[in-house]
DNA sequence: CTCAGTTGCTGAACCGGTTAAGCGGCGATG
DNA sequence: CATCGCCGCTTAACCGGTTCAGCAACTGAG
């Protein structure tokens, strides 16, 4: 007990329990090939050592998994400090991993490229069993990246574009649908979203969506400006918007940070909210609680999402094939950003 | 070119090289062993293949690296969406990764139980070489853990209480007194620090160096309430603390969630920011600037830390003797929240 | 009583690297 | 000319698991 005692192995087990490394393995996995009675005390002279399989050991093995799945987040580093949603994301598929034991790596890109490289690496070397993959472009790369090396991954967003890869999506069109129809309703006519980059598929099927919803409920035309979901850009364009003379009534943002931006810039402009302006967010999180009025919002289980995409990922990783399956979706939670206008 | 290629192992290499195994390994580890022309050779065909060393065979070696590091995040899950704080570590601990082609392993854990566990796990499966340990307690049982295991740590805070663990610390106490002068020179009698929970080191320090401060400049009574980080904590505490009859005229948060927080309550309330109450938070972000009016902040560079952090772990694993550092402090922003009572 | 099948275990190969030990050939040295 | 030492490489062991083939002992059927 005195010194530092060396981590214990199987053989170490083996030893002490008077029989070959072999059964130990047998024993530890529950396979057959030894006896109820050994196997009982095997396990218990395990647990005795504090005995825990060497990850890298397993995993080099034929066959053997390392026990880790990765997930990588393309998005400038300072915008991503304050975006709720990848950290419910993150909280959400260790649910799930805590169950098997696993573990996540996390990394940052800076850009698309940097991104490629990091699974071409965590493949090369073999870090991960699997990837789930967030923000999905337009004939994104990374689709065949994973069918080439191959490497087991899950999409988080598509269906259209996740191409034979498997993927969880969300029916972001009736959401939208519901967001502009509640908005109409509360008379407002000149309705702007401000949405995302370009590139995004979830992106391009909201703008559609949003474009259809606009013409069901006969607004003349549903205008879609871009920003890059950091704050700054979020204030920006809302700054830019609410400059016109014909300045629109409500604006619907594409994700919580641009949101409570554009509401500041509201209140700098004194533009009141709702009274002059109606804001939606996209995604709610306690950060649109948190501001005065609080936003409306359409709120998903992000968690939830992640805790799913694990699942199927790890079906993936067991050779199974994996369908795609749809979220619930994002549901209208009308607060206090969202209301007729004054006057 | 056809069919699905076996990852190629230095086996391939060797035999396509005419060598041995072991020529191999001294060749692509820029050993003494293999002639400069025949390493040339080696690395030729080795890019040619695309190979990359399995990190699992590679930590298998005696005295072998796994090249990961941990960070566990505890903290309910719900507070942690917003926290910008942590996105921010990450991201700057990467940078320093990306550098050595490490991996970082995220872990979020519900209690203090599952983080020793975590730490446990990680270290009997071999899974990292070493972690980074934010949140410091007052007696960490961590500290004793990480020697016992023994595990390479180090602690992001301290120095008190990190015991024999190597530390990256900040100097809050400089930054209380700061905040608190430049409030006592806006005219502010009645300053109440909303605090972080009471185990925290930091709170503990910053608390003291709070009390320290207001005696300087003639405050009778240094008043810290505490609350947990969260959003709802902080808008709770702060409306309790704007109802009283003699209520405060300068607050001050110990992040900046229940800053903003905050301030969504006194908006709420009808109390003006900052006419009648001036707002500072603790650690700077966007979140800070997407709010109106921005509020004044401690900011400190919360990546650098990582980064630091991050630098002195790799030389902590690699058995260097690893000193204790201070970084930058935090310094005040002034921004639109902070000024003197007006009427 | 024989023979096939099962049970419970052992021994050894294997995964993909690292590394110590050994060894032939060469140039420099005494 | 013999010897020493170094260079450049090979061989083999090792890390800690998994898994297959083999084998002795026992069981049950014919």
């Amino acid at each position: 007990m005195g010194g530092l005692m060396r981590r214990p192995t199987i053989m170490d087990i083996a030893k002490a329990a008077g029989v070959s490394k072999g059964a130990v393995s047998y024993a530890l996995n529950g396979r057959p090939g030894v006896s109820e009675e050994t196997r009982k005390r095997i396990l218990g002279i395990a647990r005795d050592l504090g005995w825990a399989p060497s990850s890298t050991a397993r995993a080099l093995s034929p066959g053997g998994r390392v026990g880790a799945i990765g997930l990588i987040i393309d998005r400038p580093a300072h915008s991503l400090g304050v975006e709720p949603f990848f950290m419910q994301l993150v909280s959400g598929i260790e649910m799930e991993l805590a169950i098997t034991g696993s573990d996540l790596l996390l990394q940052v890109t800076e850009d698309h490229e940097a991104e490629i490289g990091a699974y071409r690496r965590w493949f090369a070397e073999r870090r991960v069993d699997g990837v789930i993959m967030v923000d999905l472009r337009v004939d994104d790369p990374r689709v065949a990246l994973a069918e080439a090396l191959p490497l087991p991954a899950v999409v988080l967003g598509g269906p259209h574009g996740a191409g034979p890869l498997p993927c969880l999506y969300t029916d972001d069109a009736a959401s939208i649908r519901e967001v502009v129809h509640y908005l109409a309703a509360l008379g407002h006519q000149r309705i702007v979203r401000v949405a995302g980059p370009h590139g995004f598929v979830h992106t391009r099927d909201r703008t559609r969506a949003f474009e259809a919803a606009s013409a069901e409920v006969g607004l003349a035309d549903a205008v879609t400006v871009h920003a890059d979901y950091t704050g700054e850009a979020g204030a920006r364009t809302t700054r830019r918007l609410l400059a016109r003379t014909e300045r629109p009534t409500a604006l619907v943002y594409d994700n919580d940070v641009m949101a409570v931006a554009g509401l500041g810039v509201a209140r700098e402009m004194g533009v009141d909210v709702p009274g002059q302006l109606s804001i939606v967010a996209w995604d709610d999180s306690t950060l649109c609680r948190l501001v005065h009025p609080p936003l409306t919002a359409v709120a998903r289980d992000v968690a939830a999402c992640g805790r799913e995409a694990a699942r199927m990922l790890a079906e993936a990783i067991g050779g199974r094939a994996v369908r795609s399956r749809e979220t619930a979706r994002g549901e209208l939670q009308p607060r206090g950003s969202t209301g007729p206008l004054a006057g």
